[in-house]
DNA sequence: GCGACAG
DNA sequence: ATCTTGTCGC
């Protein structure tokens, strides 16, 4: 199951961006999501004087959390971190992890935006197109966009709007705790992209899926950290 | 022109 | 993202 290359990485970051307003046209955030047996999670991590990345996919099974498979890998980074820029950066190494799973999961949840973006294409949605299968996009912090408070209460939440449409959803996962930037990224709409959230968090803030890949990712940062493998 | 800016 | 100690609160 290869994955067939899209457009290639190495843009200038106009360039980038145009190709981003692009493929923003293919994205559907109107999909259902439907029942979900296997749950990924992406994340990278890296070390501040070094151009390397670190990247990580790790599978669950739905309900027990138990891990099912895990893919991490080291690769240089080809890309600058820049803001609205940052799956140009980190995309490559995900796509790489996730191309060496035994098998498929239902659906991938990214450490960052879907939709949720400036152009309408965060990580999320980026991964997702490339891939062909649900993603959602679930970040700690805000990128564009206004809303209201959302509630204390975990589940309590609010409508992300950007330029006067709807791109994603403020979710309190904990109560009394900052809430999360839900969106969907692909083949996946708003209602999909908050019920997996919900679902895959119990008590941590983040939805237990990426926080494991997050340990992961970290462990494989940590103890590679020195030097490389040849 | 000024401020904001996922990870 | 990463660099870092203590500290406030349940």
């Amino acid at each position: 199951m290869a994955i067939e290359p899209l457009h290639r990485w190495d843009l200038s970051p106009d360039e980038a961006r145009a190709l981003q307003r692009e493929l923003a046209a293919r994205v559907d955030a109107t999909r259902a999501l439907g029942p979900c047996r296997r749950i990924a999670a992406a994340d990278v991590s890296y070390n501040k004087g070094d151009d390397r990345l670190f990247a990580a996919v790790v599978v669950v099974e739905a309900g027990t959390f138990e891990v099912v498979e895990r893919s991490g890998l080291v690769a240089k980074a080809g890309y600058p971190y820049v803001p609205g820029l940052l799956s140009f950066r980190e995309a490559p190494p995900v796509l790489e992890a996730f191309d060496r799973l035994a098998d498929r999961p239902d659906v991938l949840l990214c450490d960052g935006q879907g939709i949720a973006h400036p152009r309408r294409l965060g990580i999320a949605s980026h991964v997702g197109l490339w891939l062909g299968i649900p993603t959602v996009g679930c970040a700690k912090s805000l990128l564009c966009g206004s809303f209201d408070e959302p509630g204390p209460d975990r589940g309590d939440r609010s409508p992300l709007i950007h330029k006067k449409e709807r791109i994603g959803t403020v979710l309190r996962t904990r109560s009394r705790v900052s809430p999360v930037y839900v969106s969907p990224g692909h083949l996946c709409d708003f209602e999909g992209a908050e019920r997996l959230v919900m679902e895959t968090t119990g008590k941590y803030r983040l939805s237990t899926p990426i926080r494991l890949a997050h340990d992961f990712v970290n462990e494989l940062r940590r103890q590679g950290g020195a030097g490389g493998s040849t």
